[in-house]
DNA sequence: GATGAATGAGTGTTCATTCAT
DNA sequence: CATGAATGAACACTCATTCAT
């Protein structure tokens, strides 16, 4: 129990405020506890953090992984428009989560850099892949218009990345959605056209 | 002279490794220069990071502002394209103020949440007005096809704030570039169509 | 059975380590145990410590006691000869035992002084009294020149700290004996001549 | 001033509860300076420790150095006689230095384990040279009876660290006094006989 | 007899900051 | 303008000890 509430306010933490400008202290008296019962189940700080990270990084992927599998019943058009509402789902339901693999996908502390490299281009790998089905069976399906499928991949991923770091510094949900649905439209136009 | 390498060395390190991971003693050591000496320029910590900050800002800003003048006399494609390719060039000739400014737009510590929100949506509104001048050009030369204003910038808007990511996690030149006209063939061709 | 195992482990280690440089977990561990198991045998750190203590003291006493018994048939020389080849393999056959005696007669931790130094000189008297009986009869026999007693048994027990403290930091076998047989032999000439 | 008293208070503290029993605290507070003030002058605990070791250790090895030239008008059995008067005399006179040298060359901390080793190793060389110096003139001048130089030196020395060790458990001054002549002269004995 | 969970007290160490020089 | 000395506050971490199970 507490080593879950541990990992819960630790992720929501490391998440806001960082790794160095959070101090064990603080997630310990926010579960209630004092400090060295930390110890009871992490090793150290590095420790905690790695444990949250790579639980943030595993319920991202396997939320990538779902992906491919859910929307094989939906036209492509409306596939690939759902995985940017099911990102968008995954930053709302999983907000701690989210902000903790952002951040340290983008702005890794030293000592993690190639842990969190290797994990992160595991990740990109994978969904990358996803991204070539759906894309291959537009083209399949002549849905997509003839053209490279590097030039349609490189793009949607691009826009995905665009959305994440626009969730994190437009508060507004509904500037978000206006964002992703003409980011989306403009997409599925150029592939289209 | 201190003064400024003081500064140039804290923009380097607050954006490699973030405000609470940074102590003043190694911005000291780097410059040469015992401690308490930064005290003779800055008040203190917070005050040495929002003017280095501030600086970064400003220089993010000037090189927006640029983009307006400078890209008159091309095309409207190529006018476009070119703000890619600028913003590019700062990332590569600025890398620091680049990453300094991206981390704080993101992850703002807390004591700087609001002074950070309000330059960055200064300087998100410029950019978007800028934007919008060459789309509108485009659109009256009838160059780009007939379709809402909004919806083509907050394309373009997106597709920058996917670019930035990707610059610093894709540390490739070659893919990074790849990225770059990829992402902006596809929005040119949803544009045009 | 874990008692005693419990006690040997932090035999050796608190003769390594010392007192304070020992954690109780690393005795524990070492045990195979978790560090709370420990107070079902002892009452604390300080009575585990007085336990093993006591015991390297009790078998540093029956070792000595036991020498002037043993020694009764051979004769005065090879007797006195023999109480230090028995120290020296009462430290061989002991090496924990001797190293906590020695360190803690010497360097007694605050709590400690008063005891160990009784039991101590209880020690030292026993031994002064072995070393005189064989003494007095070199002198019966007259291998031993008309001389003091207490010079004679002064000088012998010096010997005998001497080479205890060599042991320790030579930790050549080869040269501590030839040290050994040295002093011995420098003894005994003073003795009989 | 500040730094030698840290370093006096802390040669006494170590000499008095060892490495691991002495806290940065308790020197700090003795010295009337908070603990951090510490890391002004060290880099820490064991930088501490280290300096005021070899600083002791250099005002043995400097003491032994001068053995050789101060006692050169003495006869042979005068000098011998006043190696040991001198050594009484440097434990009387700086007993923080002589406890610290004495227990951490026969208790050494792990980590200094090997730095200690050496220093002890010359210094017992130079002591050994001293020594058989003088040696060798009783031999010359037939006041000591001829035989093995190694013997006589073994020997010497083998008492030597009798006293260094009862200097420490025997605190009364008589007895001790009683103990060195009585070393003493049972080694004379031997060695003219 | 043994453990997991927890804690109070304390340790070495860092850091931003001050101040006299 | 710069530094050496010093400090208060905090930090990560350790350790002996307790207690319910």
């Amino acid at each position: 129990m507490t080593k879950n509430k541990l990992k819960n306010v630790a992720m929501k933490l490391f998440g806001e405020k960082g790794y160095e400008g959070t101090a064990l202290s603080e997630i310990a008296k926010e579960v209630g506890v004092k400090t060295p019962a930390i110890y009871a189940f992490f090793e150290n700080k590095e420790d905690l953090f790695m444990a949250v990270f790579r639980e943030a990084m595993e319920s991202y992927n396997s939320y990538v992984q779902q992906l491919s599998d859910e929307q094989k019943v939906l036209s492509v058009k409306d596939s690939l428009h759902g995985i940017l509402l099911r990102q968008y789902e995954f930053y709302q339901q999983n907000p701690e989560a989210s902000l903790l693999v952002l951040r340290y996908v983008v702005f890794p502390p030293v000592f993690l850099k190639e842990t969190i490299e290797d994990a992160f281009h595991h990740s990109d790998e994978q969904l990358t892949k996803v991204i070539e089905q759906f894309i291959l069976r537009g083209l399949e399906e002549g849905v997509i218009r003839n053209q490279s499928v590097e030039l349609l991949t490189d793009a949607f991923l691009n826009l995905m990345d665009g959305l994440s770091m626009q969730y994190f510094y437009y508060t507004s949900k509904g500037i978000y959605e206006r964002k992703l649905n003409h980011a989306f439209e403009m997409y599925w136009r150029g592939a289209c056209s």
